[in-house]
DNA sequence: GCCAACGTTGGC
DNA sequence: GCCAACGTTGGC
């Protein structure tokens, strides 16, 4: 079973507008490779919900893969800023699954710590900066699960 | 198919 | 708001 890391920012969707929700498609991804990394994720497995261009970007929490990659709707819509015209409805050529929210963490774990964090030197999130749907190994997964239960150590809670 | 120009992402 | 990184576009 995979694990994967979903970027968002927070002022447009929040780990908190998905709680509110319960579930939301995930669309907008204009990316070949974020789109690859979408359409293999397969019902059931979790990711990562990542705050990007916030004012502390980070890991906010754990949502699942409710229902697999279909068309997004939004890359036929003129209306919509993520119209492509080069698509079709008889050849899409973008793709969103649906997510649904499992936890919000009792805190975002920050980049910064992350950066530091030993076994995650080769986490994607830490080397392709602009890749908004990106795979996370085992590992590395239970390591943020980690830090996650661990109070802010620069907070002093 | 190369690569310069351009646009976007996203940390800081 | 700045700007580095990097993905995409388009001329040739």
């Amino acid at each position: 079973v995979a694990h994967w890391l979903l970027k968002t920012e927070p002022d447009s969707f929040s780990i908190d507008d998905l709680e509110r929700k319960r579930v939301e498609h995930w669309d907008g991804v204009r990316n070949y490779q974020a789109r690859s990394n979408l359409r293999a994720m397969r019902q059931g497995e979790l990711a990562f919900f990542y705050h990007s261009s916030t004012e502390v970007p980070g890991v906010a929490g754990i949502c699942v893969v409710e229902r697999e990659a279909y068309p997004d709707e939004s890359q036929f819509d003129p209306e919509s800023k993520y119209f492509d015209p080069k698509s079709s409805p008889d050849n899409p050529r973008w793709w969103m699954p649906d997510v649904a929210f499992v936890k919000k963490f009792a805190r975002v774990i920050p980049l910064a710590e992350l950066r530091t964090t030993p076994g995650l030197e080769e986490m994607v999130l830490l080397h392709r900066p602009r890749l908004s749907v990106q795979p996370v190994s085992d590992t590395e997964w239970n390591i943020i699960n980690d830090l996650a239960e661990q109070s802010d150590p620069a907070g002093g809670g």
